[in-house]
DNA sequence: ATAGGGTTAG
């Protein structure tokens, strides 16, 4: 009888021991038990392995990791109880079995501790380290990591090129780029092991050092396989140089190597990021073809791209043939729908799961963030503290700073922050930039600066927020002296930078030294000046009583002018009284945004600060007749839970009569000072 | 002789 190499084969050989009535050796048995297992007949696996009259450590570890191949791990637990004699391989698997699954890592901890210590007095051996290295690297546990590696050390078990390839991804994932590297050069002092260096490339993408994994990567280039040109499309595709993954994508198959899932998964996320639709679609539909759009990540990328490109139909419909819930594509499809402003489409999906994750629940508070529903996300986020679980995500604490950012809401601010702290977010600079600028933005220009001096590294993106939080608040003194100790230590400013510092000179009157910067920009730092930068120069002259220099500078505007730029200049006659350049600008900006109430009453606001009421009664009539209206602006305060809202004229407050007296008692105060101040400087 | 471990993805 021959040995069983096919399905197929294993049963009519199985049938045959059967109806011979012959016992198969214990051997034999455990053959067939493997085949049943590796096809996925786990019912037939265990029964045979039942029936065995006799049975060796091979047969019990066959068995057991047939349901740990069928994710069984209770089975798998029960029948590693009952092991008359374990060995290595029996707790090696289990272990295995538990470090994979999510939920159950603290299990493959305590099987580890219990090995050499137990009455089964199992050595521990290669097999053992590298599976908890894999643990430690899951579970970013770098002391455990290292440990692992100084037992490796000891008994020799760290040269071969599993220990090196485990080592490197543990350091890797761990953030421990340099540790890394060290094994990757010791280890390949002999022989680079295809594995290892694969493992290297992707610490290097991970790090987002792609020079050096491209270098890795055509060093030794006749040895790499498939995996690694997948670990290159995917790192280019995750940091942001999609053209590169697409190039290398390209490439693969060129010189000879087939697309897999990780190619079309990766590709397809620089596609969606690229908005790239059509060449997206060409992927879709080589996925079909392929066969392979059941595969959760290669449909979940589809769902991906069309939600990308705001085709929430297509998104829906490759969803609705998935079948099975996605927490991935459905995240998707909450950022598309959130994207157009479509927030119970995105909380009726959001509702949908079962099975919430930290990432859905940051998409959808950032959704309603975004749409500028902030009771909506302050609820929902109580509802996300709530819950048992903790798993925070830095870009959800991000987001909720940025809803107290636009209602300049200081009282939760404050509370985020301290949840920040509290819940140990690590404070990278996204979430400090985020801090700082919340409290710029709401006003407590204190607290930002001294978490800004207190930082010991603070980057372009940090400087611009305080430069800018200084300019808003009056402190353009400080706003400028930042500026340039910014530049002497050799940051090079950017566009927005600039908007920052010509803002600090339009409230402060400073004509000239926003003339220097704005020539500076592009001069000294070959920054093109972009529409901002040239409405900040117009409402600069504006405020300065130089509306001819305003008129001057305008006409030497290179762009097209928009809305926002004729709008500013409108304000800027409004501030000089000049009811006929504005005239002249009145065509222009209502061909662009005739559409906009606002812009009628901007307009009206000229006129009538000249007491021109028959033109200001000619542009209200033609806002009437197009039926435009403008929401009234308004301004706010919390007080405890209550918000409390004021628009120009209103008296409807409760306690109206209080405030004002209030308000009157600080005008006088004001006034006070101001005479006083004028008399000092007599 | 038969069993267990390493790299890549959203």
């Amino acid at each position: 009888m021959s040995l069983a190499r096919s399905l197929k084969d294993g049963l009519q050989f199985h049938a045959q021991v059967i109806k011979s009535g012959f016992t198969p050796t214990v051997f034999t048995s455990n053959q067939l038990i493997h085949l049943y297992s590796k096809n996925g007949l786990i019912r037939e696996a265990y029964r045979l392995f039942d029936e065995m009259p006799e049975r060796n450590v091979y047969s019990w570890n066959t068995v057991i990791n047939a349901y740990i191949k069928a994710q069984n791990l209770s089975n798998a637990q029960n029948l590693f109880d009952a092991v008359p004699e374990k060995d290595s391989v029996t707790y090696n698997s289990l272990i295995s079995g538990y470090a994979n699954r999510d939920g159950f890592e603290d299990r493959a901890v305590r099987l580890f501790l219990q090995m050499q210590n137990d009455c089964d007095g199992v050595r521990r051996d290669e097999f053992t380290l590298t599976t908890m290295l894999n643990l430690t690297a899951k579970l970013s546990a770098l002391s455990w990591g290292q440990q692992l590696h100084s037992f490796m050390l000891k008994t020799a078990n760290d040269l071969s090129g599993f220990a090196v390839s485990s080592l490197i991804d543990m350091y890797s994932k761990s953030g421990s780029f340099p540790d890394a590297w060290t094994v990757f050069e010791r280890g390949s002092s002999s022989a680079v092991d295809l594995v290892s260096k694969n493992a290297m490339v992707a610490a290097c993408c991970r790090e987002g050092k792609l020079d050096l994994a491209q270098n890795l990567f055509w060093s030794k280039h006749e040895m790499n396989d498939n995996v690694s040109w997948n670990t290159m499309i995917a790192g280019f595709a995750q940091n942001g140089q999609e053209e590169k993954a697409i190039e290398m994508f390209k490439c693969m198959a060129v010189e000879g190597f087939s697309w897999n899932e990780h190619s079309f998964a990766s590709v397809l996320s620089a596609f969606s990021s690229l908005k790239a639709l059509k060449m997206g679609k060409e992927i879709h539909s080589w996925v079909l073809k392929k066969g392979i759009d059941s595969n959760p990540f290669i449909s979940s990328g589809i769902v991906d791209l069309y939600s990308k490109c705001g085709n929430m139909n297509y998104a829906e419909f490759v969803y609705l043939k998935m079948k099975v819930e996605n927490s991935f594509a459905v995240t998707s499809m909450i950022v598309g729908y959130a994207a157009e402003g479509n927030m119970a489409e995105a909380r009726r999906l959001f509702d949908s799961l079962a099975d919430k994750n930290s990432v859905v629940w940051t998409a959808m508070i950032s959704g309603y963030v975004k749409t500028q529903q902030s009771d909506d996300a302050f609820e929902l986020f109580r509802q996300f503290m709530e819950r048992d679980v903790r798993d925070y995500d830095a870009l959800l604490f991000i987001n909720l700073l940025g809803a107290c950012t636009t209602q300049a809401i200081v009282d939760p601010g404050k509370q985020i922050h301290a949840y920040i702290m509290k819940v140990g977010i690590e404070i990278d600079e996204k979430v400090v930039t985020a801090v700082v600028d919340m409290y710029c933005k709401c006003g407590s220009i204190g607290y930002a600066e001294r978490i800004f001096q207190n930082l010991a590294s603070r980057d372009l993106i940090l400087h611009n927020v305080m430069i800018a939080g200084y300019a808003h608040h009056g402190y353009e003194y400080e706003a400028l002296q930042l500026f340039e100790e910014m530049v002497k230590r050799g940051l090079q400013p950017d566009a927005v930078t600039f908007v920052a510092i010509l803002s600090a000179c339009r409230h402060s009157g400073l004509v000239e030294v926003g003339e220097n910067y704005f020539s500076s920009m592009t001069e000294d730092y070959s920054i093109l000046p972009e529409r901002d930068h040239y409405a900040c120069m117009i409402d600069l002259y504006g405020r300065a009583n130089q509306l001819e220099k305003a008129t001057v500078f305008m006409d030497k505007i290179p762009m097209e002018l928009d809305a926002i730029i004729l709008g500013t200049f409108i304000n800027a006659c409004k501030m000089n009284r000049n009811v006929k350049l504005a005239n002249d600008a009145e065509e222009k900006l209502l061909k662009i945004e005739g559409d906009n109430g606002a812009r009628y009453v901007q307009l009206a606001g000229v006129y009538a600060s000249e007491g021109r009421w028959d033109e200001m009664g000619r542009i209200m009539k033609k806002m009437r007749g197009k039926e435009l209206r403008k929401h009234a602006g308004c301004s706010w305060l919390q007080v405890g839970n209550r918000r409390h809202t004021f628009i120009s004229n209103d008296r409807s407050h409760s306690e109206t009569e209080a405030v004002h007296a209030m308000l009157d008692c600080l005008i006088q105060e004001l006034e006070a000072s101001i005479h006083e101040e004028e008399e000092l400087s007599q």
